[in-house]
DNA sequence: AAAAAATTAAAACATATGTTTGAAATTGAC
DNA sequence: GTCAATTTCAAACATATGTTTTAATTTTTT
């Protein structure tokens, strides 16, 4: 009766430091976070069913419910996860803060992460769930991923701020927020299906950095005038 | 046994006209396609069930499957009442084809339909289910509306190719149609939820329109230079 | 008005799916 | 090696939901 669903406020150091026995190569845990992702991603939340991830993760179905309690709490390890692999609040902050960068170098740093993200969408399940949860927030959007994506939000502004001389808080920092990140949101989010068919010409290459950058600049300066 | 699933062919003019005796505003098959896109539109296909759209329509819970076969045939009616409710490929070609009007309007038009779409989103939910479906497709759509998609796509095309002075089938007018149009798709898929914590201050406004305008403008001239 | 057709309604049905159960197997501590 | 704790497994369970059925009701036709 003494149930793996009560473990998920142990460290989860103490789990993967122990020498794994029974898996070789990642704890069940870990390899049903990893299946869990790559078909939420693909899929979304609803359309996922716990048995396609076990099966792909290669346990037992009563897996999920013996280690997160409930396919809700797989979903918030997954949301945690996700966060895990794009970038750190810390890792932002430093950047965000670092005089010895130009803001607009601080923005084409931000358009390559994007683009590799992109470019390696396959393996980082990561950021398209986060995509799904920024058009369509399932109930089981945590009030502490909310805290982790405000933070970032705001250094964003910030920095967009400069961009166009005017206060991080103003309408028009929120304009220019809006228009330099949504293309980059959708980069990571659209369909690759519709994408090859309706734009085939677009390939995630340098070319198409350049261009990014190329236009926001532009139409920064315009805002800014 | 003769059951209205085999309906769907007739022409809906002839019932519309038909003097409805039993339901007064609007027949039941028009009731339940306009429920079902007001809950397709707020949560998606998955996580919709026939159930609630019959209640929310005042119907029993036999009727989708009376009326549309299925779900899914509900679904694909939906998908034409949607195009329906934005703009025709014939009223999109005449204004692209007006030659009294630059092209400088009609991107202007373009991003003023954008936004009337985007201020009405609570009436119109063709929109949302029209976008849901562009970043993640479902099972059940149709050729016939990437049929409908693309000629529009192409003429948009067609656009952005003389704004930045290249070939509508170039990268270059791939580039320029990708980040004109990415921010208009998101201002009308984006969840007003998130929207409204992450950037209260941006409003659907004739302020935003002029920001969107001005920012497109340069950002395509530093294409076209 | 009578008969036929179409529609509506309530309930039953079948299936998919999240979850639980209880036993078997494995692991780690002594 | 033994024993308790942990993990795995197969099966069962409960529920939600798309669908079907069958009868009652309404509408249309003659």
């Amino acid at each position: 009766m003494c149930h793996g669903a009560f473990m998920n406020n142990i460290s989860e150091h103490s789990r993967r430091c122990r020498s794994s026995k029974r898996a070789d190569r990642g704890s069940t845990r870990s390899l049903i976070i990893d299946a869990a992702g790559r078909v939420f991603a693909e899929k979304g939340f609803a359309k996922t069913t716990t048995r396609e991830i076990c099966q792909k993760a290669g346990v037992n179905s009563a897996a999920v419910n013996y280690y997160f309690g409930s396919k809700e709490g797989l979903y918030d390890e997954v949301l945690v996860e996700a966060h895990r692999q794009i970038i750190s609040l810390d890792q932002m902050k430093t950047i965000m803060e670092d005089s010895a960068m130009s803001d607009e170098d601080k923005l084409r740093f931000v358009f390559s992460l994007v683009f590799r993200t992109a470019a390696n969408a396959s393996g980082l399940w990561g950021i398209k769930v986060l995509m799904r949860e920024l058009a369509f927030p399932s109930a089981e959007f945590p009030r502490s991923l909310k805290d982790e994506i405000l933070p970032k939000a705001k250094l964003m502004r910030g920095l967009m701020g400069r961009l166009v001389n005017a206060p991080a808080d103003s309408v028009k920092a929120a304009h220019a927020a809006f228009l330099v990140m949504m293309p980059c949101a959708y980069l990571l989010l659209f369909s690759e299906k519709i994408r090859s068919s309706i734009l085939p010409e677009l390939a995630y290459r340098e070319e198409m950095v350049r261009s990014m950058h190329a236009y926001t600049m532009a139409g920064l300066s315009a805002l800014r005038g």
